[in-house]
DNA sequence: CCAAAAGTGTTTCGAGTACACCCATGA
DNA sequence: TCATGGGTGTACTCGAAACACTTTTGG
């Protein structure tokens, strides 16, 4: 039957400067879990990903980045089939099957969240909601393990490649590009050096529209060029050698 | 039975100039392999890895990481199994299941050459030797593949983590250590700029020796500072934000 | 007219790069 | 004494960081 071998999401979103997850709510527990699956025999690893990522979000052709396979052994406590069962999560011929070693492959997305209508929980869940990064609920298993790892990842990669596309709307300001790093670095960033260091990716475009309707000065709104885009992210925005 | 969980370890060693990566030659055929095997369902993956690597090697406390999970549909050929049972590598009884679609989790290590003694061959292969990077010979599966990713993840971390521990020996020349860095990298490095980069960073000592022996200026000695070291590849060696 | 955000330029500092000469050693 | 590699310093350029004032907008 199944390979015992699974896959599990974290899929980032940006909302009101706050860095989010999305997270299934278990049914019948007090336990979050991250959106994933098994991955069936005959499906490649990846694809399942995808899969997975288009189930939750209806997204698809999204940034999806596998970072980290975790295969301790001690990835659920005992009796963790045991409360899965009780609970109704899954039927009790699952139990045994459920209470060996689960190797998960991790993969990280960043998608726009005000793209992402209504996530849709499955089978064993009961809802399906965004959680704040800094304030995330008790998780199932070694979930929280697997978020903070994808964390890490993502800001050690941000000194190589750029974010933004699929985290924003496809127009943007500069100040909530910054926003937006800001949010995942954690931390306050200087506008002015922000704003040039920026442009001398030269991965933006002016579209040479405002915004306006904010009580201020409007800003220009740039977009990402795509190409550009992605060919720093193939080819690494620095190298040092 | 087995999990259908698989591990494959891409040990490069660096001797004469040269970027090594240590193979397991298949018996009765001309196919190489890397070293590598299935994990137990009770292990935890990242130990089984450090077995691999130690009964190949013969080492333990290296430097092992796990780099990506291979786990597309078309890692192996049609009639790969078959062959495998027609050259006695695998009885027939397994010819189905080693069909099916593996998946593979891609660890690299880092490893003193020298310190390799006589690394010994498993049951299915016949040898177990240093191939040059420069000149691999036909590899089975997606080996190939697997190991030019892991040498393009190597040379990427490079600019964000130092190498050398355990793939120099404890002492070693200034030069010696650029030779290490340009044969990775495959290209020359200016002596001085290099010099003064690598100390820089602060994770070498000098020891107050000197090598005599050449028919040259004897060369200081540096080992590593080994928890400078570490500390370095936690926290990287630069951050751009 | 005022509050709030947008836009802009300069200086300073450190790292990266290019480059050439003298020194120590053993053969 | 000579061939070979070891050791060192400086000038230039560029990116990173610190820092303050003026402009635009809607309320």
């Amino acid at each position: 039957m199944h390979p015992g071998l699974s896959i599990d999401c974290v899929i980032f979103g940006f909302h009101e400067s706050e860095l989010k997850v999305l997270l299934l709510k278990l049914k019948n527990q007090k336990l979050w879990s991250l959106p994933g699956g098994f991955v069936d025999r005959q499906k490649a690893v990846d694809s399942e990903a995808v899969e997975v990522l288009f189930r939750r979000t209806g997204l698809r052709d999204i940034f999806l980045r596998q970072f980290y396979l975790f295969g301790d052994t001690d990835r659920h406590l005992p009796g963790h089939a045991n409360k899965l069962v009780a609970t109704d999560v899954i039927p009790p011929e699952l139990e045994n099957w459920f209470d060996q070693r689960f190797v998960s492959v991790g993969y990280y997305a960043l998608v726009e969240y005000s793209k992402v209508q209504a996530p849709r929980p499955d089978f064993s869940s009961d809802s399906c909601t965004w959680k704040n990064m800094k304030d995330l609920p008790d998780l199932m298993l070694d979930h929280e393990k697997i978020i903070q790892k994808a964390y890490q990842i993502l800001k050690r990669e941000l000194n190589d490649q750029p974010i933004g596309l699929n985290l924003l709307p496809d127009e943007f300001s500069m100040s909530e590009l910054q926003a937006l790093y800001e949010t995942v670095l954690d931390r306050k960033l200087d506008r002015r050096n922000f704003r040039r260091k920026m442009l001398s990716y030269d991965i933006l475009e002016d579209t040479g529209k405002r915004r306006t309707g904010g009580a201020h000065k409007s800003p220009r709104l740039y977009r990402f060029n795509e190409e550009k885009y992605h060919k720093a992210i193939e080819d690494g925005l620095r190298s040092l050698w």
